[in-house]
DNA sequence: TATATTTATTTACGCGCGTTAAATTTATAT
DNA sequence: ATATAAATTTAACGCGCGTAAATAAATATA
C-alpha cells in the first residue's frame, strides 16, 4: 500500500488509468462497469486507499445513502436494543444509519428532525416521543422526508407504522394470570407519555370484560422517563396504603415492574407464584433486564427482530417507491408470553 | 412565515437584501456582522425558513462542526448515560455530535472509525472496546483525527485520556467491606474485555495487601457483552460448588453484580448487610439500575458529569489548539461510595 | 467482414457554499 | 467637516463530485 495522499477522484482516476466519470460510476455501483475496468479500479484502490468525499457526493446526489434512526430515549435498553438491530439492517443494505435520541424532550425531537432534514436522508425510522411529540412538526417533517414510524403510532402520520400489538400483549398476560390465580389489577402511570400505555389499558379493560371479571386500575403519579423510580414510588405508596385490590399486579411495562419489585423488596413483600408469596407481578416488553430481576419477571415479549426487520423492509420499499406508498399500513406483531418466577 | 422555497444562499441573500458573502459570514458567526445587518438577516430567516446546505458547507470548510462519539456498547445503560451527557455538552457548544456504537465488535469499531474519517469531524470522543480493539487501527485514526479517549485507556493512543480512577473505586469498597464485615473476595470475568477490569483487580490485590488481608479472586467463564448472564452463570456455579471463600463478594462491575444477585435469588441465598443474611454483595459503577436491584446494590459511583465535562473540555482545547496538545494527559476521577442494602 | 450494441472517454456544466481581493459604503473618532 | 477604521459589496475562483452529451473504443451479432 503506497502512502501517497490522493486529493480527489480526478487524481485517483489518473493513477488507476480510468477516466473520472467511469470511476464515479464505479463508486455508485461497482456492477455498472465492465469487469476488466472494475478490476483495475479495485487494484488501484488497494494500492492507494482513496475514498470519495462524502460531502461532495451528497451535495450532488438528490438522494443520499443516509438513513436516520430516531428513538425517544436511548438510555432505555429497550430502545437501545431495537436501535441496534435497526442499525445492522441498514448497514447490511448498504446504507449509513445515523442514530439520534430525543432524550424524552420535545424540543430535542424537533431539533433532531430539523437537523435530519438537512442530512437529506433517503429515509427515516422514527419512534416518536408519543404524547410529548409536536404532532404538527412531525407531520411537516414526514411530508418532506420518507419516514416510517415505529413503536409509538401517531395516527395518519408517516408512510407506515410498525409496532407491537398491545392487545396481544395484554390478552396473554391477563389470560394467564386470571387462569392461574387471582384477578390481576393494572398498574400504570396516571399520565403515560407513550400511546402504547393507553392501548394496553384499553386492552386490559376489554380482556377483563370478555372474561367477565372486574377490572381494577391502579394509577400512580410521576412524569418523565425515570419509569423505575416512578414505579417504585407508586408501589411504595400503593402497598403502604393497602390500595392493592388483589394479590396480582399486571404492570403496564417492565420498567415500572422493575420499580415495583424494588418496592416490594424494600417493604418485605414476597413476590412470586408460589403459595407462600404475598403477591404476583407480571408485565410487558421483555426488557433486557427483566430476566435478572428478583424474582425474574413474567412478561410478554416483543418480537424485536420482526419489528425491526419489517420496519426496515417497509422503509426500503418506501425509498424505492420514491417516497410514497399506496396506503398507510399499520403492522403489528404479536407478543410471546414468557413465564418466569414473578407470576 | 412565507412558504416560498429557497434554493440556496444566493437566493436567500437577495431576499434579505444582504450580499451572499455577508450572509455566509453571518452563518459562520452571527456576531461577526454589524447588529443592523444581523437583524435584517434574522428577520428574513423568520420569514423564509432557510438553512444552509450542510454538505456544501462541510465540503468547503477545512474543519466541520461535527463531533464523533463512539462507545463500545450502547445497549449498556452505562454508556447510554454517558453518551447522553456528552451529546448535550457538544450541542451546547454549537457542535453536531454523531453517536456510534461498536456493538462489542472490532470490525464495527474499525468501520466506524473509517466512516468517521470521511465525516471530517473537528474531533472525536472515543471509548474503545478495550482488549478487543485493533490498536493499530485506532492509532492510525488518532494520527489523522483529533481524538480524546475515555472510559478505556489505550496507553499512548489519542491526545488525552479521561476516565475514572479504578483504585479510588476499589479502595473505597474494599475498605468499607472489610471494616464492616468479613473479608471481600473479588468476583470477575476470567478474560475481561475491558482494561478497567484489570486495573480493578490490581487495585483489589493492592488494597488487600495494604490492609494485610488475604485476597481471593473468583474468576468466572464467559465472553462477550452479556455481563448479567455471565455473572449469573458464574455465580450459580460458584455458589453451588461452595467456592465462595467468604460471605462477602465484591464484583468487578455492577452488571456482573446484577447477575450475581439474580443467581442468589434463584438459589435462595439471602443477600444484605443484616445479620441474618447469608452474603453481602457490592460492586462498582453505579449502573443506572443498581438502585433497583433486590436488594439495592452497594456500589462505587462514577462521576458521570465530571468525566463527560472534562472529556468534552479537553476535546475543545484540542480542537482549538489545532489538533495537538503539548502532552498526553490522563485524567482520572474519583469514585463516590454509595451504600445501599446489598452490603 | 460489416453492423449493431454495449461500454468507456472527453468535455463541459452545475451543485451550494467558503473565501479572497479590491472597491465601495457606512460608522466612529477627531 | 474630515480623517480613519470597520463593515459590506462585487466579482471571481475553488472545493470534489454528479451528470449529461458527443464521441470513441471494445465487444457481440449476423
Amino acid at each position: 500500500m503506497s502512502h501517497q495522499k490522493i486529493r480527489n477522484m480526478e487524481e485517483f482516476a489518473t493513477l488507476s488509468g480510468i477516466s473520472r466519470p467511469t470511476v464515479s460510476k464505479y463508486f455508485n455501483d461497482p456492477d455498472s462497469v465492465r469487469p476488466s475496468t472494475r478490476d483495475r479500479i479495485e487494484a488501484a484502490l488497494k494500492e492507494f486507499d482513496y475514498r470519495p468525499n462524502i460531502y461532495a457526493i451528497n451535495q450532488n446526489r438528490r438522494l443520499t445513502k443516509n438513513i436516520g434512526i430516531v428513538v425517544p430515549y436511548l438510555a432505555d435498553p429497550f430502545f437501545a436494543e431495537i436501535a441496534r438491530v435497526l442499525e445492522r439492517r441498514c448497514i447490511a443494505a448498504g446504507f449509513t444509519p445515523s442514530l439520534f435520541s430525543s432524550h424524552g424532550e420535545q424540543g430535542l425531537e424537533n431539533a433532531i428532525l430539523d437537523n435530519l432534514r438537512s442530512l437529506k436522508p433517503a429515509g427515516v425510522l422514527l419512534a416518536p416521543l408519543g404524547r410529548a411529540s409536536d404532532r404538527k412538526h412531525i407531520e411537516d417533517f414526514c411530508r418532506d422526508v420518507p419516514t416510517i414510524l415505529f413503536d409509538s403510532n401517531i395516527e395518519g402520520v408517516g408512510a407506515a407504522f410498525v409496532g407491537s400489538d398491545n392487545f396481544s400483549f395484554v390478552s396473554q398476560t391477563v389470560e394467564y394470570l386470571s387462569r392461574t390465580g387471582k384477578v390481576p389489577c393494572f398498574f400504570e402511570m396516571k399520565d403515560p407519555a407513550n400511546p402504547n400505555a393507553n392501548k394496553r389499558r384499553h386492552a386490559y379493560l376489554e380482556m377483563m370484560r370478555r372474561l367477565d371479571l372486574e377490572p381494577h386500575l391502579v394509577k400512580i403519579d410521576g412524569t418523565g422517563w425515570g419509569f423505575e423510580e416512578i414505579g417504585r414510588q407508586g408501589a411504595l405508596k400503593t402497598l403502604r396504603d393497602g390500595l392493592l385490590p388483589t394479590n396480582t399486579v399486571l404492570c403496564s411495562n417492565d420498567r415500572l415492574a422493575i420499580g415495583f419489585l424494588s418496592a416490594c423488596h424494600e417493604l418485605g413483600v414476597s413476590v412470586g407464584r408460589d403459595e407462600d408469596c404475598a403477591i404476583r407481578v407480571a408485565s410487558h416488553d421483555d426488557h433486557p433486564y427483566s430476566r435478572f430481576t428478583c424474582p425474574p419477571l413474567t412478561t410478554a415479549a416483543h418480537d424485536y427482530e420482526a419489528v425491526a426487520d419489517h420496519a426496515v423492509e417497509t422503509l426500503f420499499q418506501l425509498i424505492e417507491a420514491g417516497g410514497k406508498l399506496e396506503k398507510r399500513e399499520e403492522t403489528l406483531f404479536a407478543a410471546r408470553l414468557i413465564m418466569r418466577g414473578s407470576a
